[in-house]
DNA sequence: GCCGAAAGCTGCTCTCGCTCAGTTTCCTAT
DNA sequence: ATAGGAAACTGAGCGAGAGCAGCTTTCGGC
């Protein structure tokens, strides 16, 4: 097993804080509780009562809500290094499903051991609701995606947010990534239909911007893709890095 | 003044956790602070930090993100008994705008109050963490708005959601509510033009369903739109009422 | 090496919601 | 009373994206 500090999540919430070697043992301690999950099986499931949060060490994961109707909106996916169900350990409730993209591998993490570890370690705690809030802010974002962009930006816009959360836990460059996602889970996040997913993603590589295939993400031309959805990637470094 | 237990905010807090006078009196403490603010001048702005935040008394707020294309997505609408930015005093910077819809009444909150009122009587903590988490799930019920429902079922959807929020802190009743809100905020807030909300609203009114008119909402038939639109309420209610 | 299922891809038609270009109503200031 | 401005409302035309139907490629299991 990999050293703690080049684990994802201290990558990510060391590019928050600068974590000392006190609080990366701590942060250790939070991952002893190692589990193992298959794609497809539910960790989280709407309705349930008294989870557990997990840190996602590494596989995709994606959080939906069932419609009645039978349709889904995925409101996010997870990546290594994020936190699955952070909300529903400290309220009872799920309000919706989260389930595995990929075989996962995740720590477990009970209320009581969090809240311990923000006892002992407050500049952990601030770097953990920096994560939590960011990820409402991703959740607004998605939002403002689904209101007020058409297909191809939407498409764009989210794809680049992905390649920037990648980028932060080292698994991604602005040439691309590796993205386990198919055209179906992209529409059913962008609130389209699969049909049309790939009739954009035909036109965005055709327009030399990217290229989505075989289970990796290819940015052509980086820079003109971020011109041309107006992706401003503020919202998921919040203050940059270093807080102190 | 009315008394605190008759407060917005503690008929809200009130109906998640049972207050008692001891706990109502720290509710009253944070509550000193009131201020004015006049519709349409911005309350908390994009890009700014160190905010405080408010718990909202009386009249009507949004927050937005306004778009490079000039085009805005409102998030969400504030009534009275909801905290207006309360993750931007957690966090450094606001990513979004709050601006009153109307003139609005409301108590300015510094972190470091709030943290002492949460230390003297956590089940204070527990309810305020409820009402964040319960704007979060509300967050998520509109990406679901948008992502999958059509013009008209979002439309009822919102408008409904906002009675239930509304009734809970006695402003609303299954007949209606007063709603100060324009054409115009309610076609950004649902990602649809002004133009077509007109025309969903007079087609809602048309079938008897509901009336939007002269800054009043009326239910024409509460259970027949409730059920056209599979209006399902729990996400509001968390864990239904009274813990312990 | 073959089979079946899932994912990817394509063409055609139709409709929901946008755009543009107004008119009408109401509200406020003078 | 009246002008001006916002909000509400209407009609005609158009286009992005949905729905449907079918084809092709990929990939895991035997």
């Amino acid at each position: 097993m990999t050293a703690i500090h080049e684990s994802p999540i201290a990558l990510k919430l060391g590019a928050f804080v600068a974590l000392s070697d006190a609080e990366l043992s701590v942060l250790d301690e939070l991952h002893r509780r190692r589990r193992t999950f298959l794609a497809g099986r539910d960790l989280v499931l709407q309705g349930q009562s008294d989870q557990s949060a997990y840190i996602l060490a590494s596989g995709w994961a994606c959080s939906y809500k069932l419609q009645a109707s039978g349709s889904r909106q995925i409101v996010d996916f997870q990546v290594p290094g994020d936190f699955l169900g952070l909300r529903s350990i400290l309220f009872r409730t799920a309000d919706h499903t989260i389930e595995p993209v990929t075989n996962v591998e995740a720590s477990e993490v009970h209320a009581r051991d969090l809240l311990n570890a923000f006892s002992r370690t407050p500049k952990l705690a601030t770097a953990v609701l920096w994560a939590a809030s960011r990820d409402e802010a991703m959740v607004v974002e998605h939002l403002v995606n689904l209101g007020r962009r058409n297909a191809r930006e939407r498409t764009a816009h989210f794809l680049l947010e992905l390649g920037a959360r990648l980028k932060l836990v080292g698994l991604a460059t602005n040439a691309g990534y590796e993205c386990p996602l198919s055209q179906y889970m992209l529409a059913d996040a962008l609130g389209l239909t699969a049909v049309h997913i790939n009739r954009v993603l035909r036109e965005l590589r055709e327009d030399g911007l990217l290229t989505f295939q075989k289970g990796r993400v290819t940015f052509d031309d980086f820079d003109r893709l971020v011109a041309s959805v107006d992706f401003d990637k503020t919202y998921l470094d919040q203050d940059g890095p270093l807080l102190r």
